[in-house]
DNA sequence: CGTTTCATTTACGTCAACGTAAGCTTATCT
DNA sequence: AGATAAGCTTACGTTGACGTAAATGAAACG
C-alpha cells in the first residue's frame, strides 16, 4: 500500500537511502556519524531508522561542516541543542558554552564581511583594468 | 646595527621565524604552503625571505582556512588577487570566477546569520528553563 | 675555534573524515 | 525457489594538512 504523506512528505522515520537522497550524503557518512555519536538512529532489526531528531541534527552537522568546524566541535555544539530536564548548574553551564559559541560565530561573521569587502574591492580593480584595456584598444 | 623600523615594523622581507611569530604558524606550514604554490618567498642563498606579497597571501590563506576552504580552493582564490597585465578575455574570465566566489561568500553569510539566529533562539529556550527551575525552587 | 642558533632538505608518521571492497542477512520481486 | 536489492559489519585504503625526526650547512657568539 502506498501512502504519499507517510512515505514521502515527512515520515516519522527514514531509511538510510532516503536520508542519503534527502541530504546528498553516502550511507558510509551516516554510519560514520553514528559511530562518532553525532546521530542516533533507532533500529528495526538490523536496519537503521533515522528520526526527525536525526534529521535536525544532520542539518546542523552539514551546516557546521560548511563553516569549517570539525566533527568533534560539531558534536559538542549539538549537545547544546539537547537540553533535557537538567540541574540548574548544568543549564547555566550550557548557557555559558553557548555564549562562547555565539561570540565565535559573530566573530566569523565579521571576518566573512571583511572577506566579502576585499573581494569586491579586488573586483573593482579588475574592472578598472578592463576599462583601461578597452580604452587602449579603442585608441590604437 | 639595529633598525627598529626596518627590522620590526614593516620590513621589506621577513625570515621564516619572523613569519611564524607574526602569524602563529610553524616553519613546516610555511614550507608546505610554498610547496603547494601558495607562497613564493625569494631566496638569500638557501634561506627563504618572505615579501609583503607573501604576507598578504598568508593572511588570505589563514582567513580562507577559518572558513573551511581547502588549500587548493584557496590557491585558486589567490589567483584572483594576482592580476598582471593580462588579455581582456583573461580579465573577463577572472571577473566571472570572482563573481561566483563572491556569491558563494554571500551564501555563506546567509547561512551564518541563520546559524546565529538558531543559536540565539536555543539560548532563549535554555533561559526559560532556567527561570522555570528557579520558580520551582522558590515555591518548594 | 668550538658551539649554539637558525635554517634547509628528505622522508616517514599521524589524524580526521570518509571511500571502498568482501562477505553476510533480510526483504522483495517474478 | 531463485534472484535481485537494500542494508549490515568488518576492515583495510586514501587524501589533505601538516607533525616530527635525522642529517646537514651557514652564521653568530664567547
Amino acid at each position: 500500500m502506498y501512502d504519499a504523506i507517510g512515505d514521502l512528505m515527512d515520515p516519522e522515520t527514514m531509511t538510510i537511502r532516503q536520508m542519503c537522497d534527502a541530504f546528498d550524503v553516502t550511507p558510509r557518512t551516516l554510519r560514520f556519524y553514528e559511530s562518532k555519536e553525532l546521530l542516533f538512529p533507532i533500529r528495526d532489526g538490523q536496519k537503521r531508522l533515522f528520526t526527525r531528531r536525526d534529521r535536525a541534527r544532520l542539518k546542523l552537522i552539514l551546516r557546521g561542516k560548511r563553516f569549517g568546524f570539525s566533527l568533534e566541535e560539531i558534536r559538542q555544539l549539538l549537545e547544546l541543542y539537547h537540553v533535557g530536564d537538567q540541574q540548574e548548574t548544568q543549564l547555566k553551564r550550557t548557557l555559558e558554552v553557548a555564549q562562547l559559541r555565539l561570540e565565535d560565530l559573530e566573530q566569523r561573521r565579521e571576518e566573512l564581511d571583511a572577506a566579502i569587502a576585499d573581494m569586491r574591492a579586488q573586483m573593482g580593480l579588475v574592472r578598472e583594468m578592463l576599462s583601461d584595456v578597452a580604452a587602449r584598444d579603442a585608441s590604437s
